[in-house]
DNA sequence: TGTACATCAGTGAACGCGCGTTCACTGATGTAC
DNA sequence: TGTACATCAGTGAACGCGCGTTCACTGATGTAC
């Protein structure tokens, strides 16, 4: 085959670094292979090496990746709705939806990747690039209360509810109990500040 | 060696079933291998087939064996205290405690078994022991609730709130958020119905 | 109760398989003149 | 601008390893008489 130039080389490795993002939060670090990562860039898994040092550095990079997504939806809330309140809430309608439970690839990252970072090292880098991204998240969401104190108190209970409420939708997925979850959830949070 | 007494071979069952609970909880399925499993027992890997027809099999069995730590938990509390206010604040106390948080092997199943249920086969041993326990957990749960209407949605609440904060708390162990985040999802609950 | 024999719990080697990582090699890309 | 050569992205075979499962075998247990 011989050498690819840089622009794509450098395209390899994002898509492999893409690939690991989705694949990492669907079926977590230990149900994807290098290969398969490898793979969606349409390359063979030899050549790994010459783009990481070892799998789970990637998995640290893709992780850092996977909060983008997050990001983003609280961003994008925050910026379309003025009102806190309001924010607050269409937040929640997105968050704590059928089609955010139904695709965890493109999902919240402290959800997916929360078993894999607990059972991972310390000081690993799956580790280190899900506590920096919970606390953006969390300052992320300190911005939706519409209160003076209180408002990072406010923000991780909010969290601790949304992340607990889609982790048990998505391990009962397909039942009725699921899709209950997600409303009562919803429905209780939004209540709280009205 | 030779054959084994019908009581030894129930003891060696039983040690095993006790073992994968514990290894469950605190690896993931794919975190134990059959010879660890049979190792806890003093035994050798080849006589698994004896005793369970897969290694997910065992999976199912096990997790029915590891909701009953909860469910003790969650009877106990409820046996030791009158009021029911009172009884939740000290299910949280415990629940949302450094203890619990650190000791996944003997806590919990819905929290520590929320990732690989929710990437279990729909119809799978596993998924179907996980959807019963959540909803006998639910019940037990809806007998704390000092309320006359509405106790079912207060209970799926609570249950999202504490399973978020101990999952959160987990994935960011060892740092001081995530004792802030126990403290913080602890007295909020606690607050919110006084 | 004692004996002969069938049962079967547990052993340990073997099966095919996929894993993460290494490495000699290829040949197009990038660079120096 | 053209040429010679060094660089290095990607290939594919190979490494040692651990996995879940199977199987022929062992010998103490359980049972039938």
């Amino acid at each position: 085959m011989g050498r690819s130039s840089r622009a794509d080389a450098a395209k390899h490795r994002e898509e492999v670094v893409a690939a690991t993002s989705r694949l990492l939060r669907e079926r977590g670090a230990a149900g994807m292979s290098v290969q398969d990562l490898m793979a969606a860039a349409g390359l063979t898994h030899g050549g790994f090496y010459k783009h990481f040092s070892s799998k789970e550095e990637l998995v640290g990079i893709a992780t850092e990746t996977a909060y983008n997504e997050i990001r983003g939806m609280l961003e994008q809330v925050a910026e379309a709705i003025p009102g806190k309140t309001e924010a607050r809430a269409e937040l929640l309608n997105q968050y704590l939806s059928a089609e955010h439970r139904d695709a965890p690839g493109t999902g919240c990252a402290m959800v997916a990747l929360a078993s894999d970072a607990a059972r991972a090292p310390h000081d690993g880098p799956l580790r280190t690039a899900y506590t920096v991204g919970l606390e953006a998240a969390l300052d992320q969401l300190t911005g939706y209360q519409d209160a003076e104190e209180e408002v990072r108190r406010r923000a991780i209970a909010d969290l601790a509810s949304m992340v607990g409420a889609l982790t048990l939708a998505r391990a009962t997925g397909g039942t009725a109990l699921s899709d209950e979850i997600l409303d009562v959830v919803r429905d209780a949070l939004i209540a709280q500040r009205q």
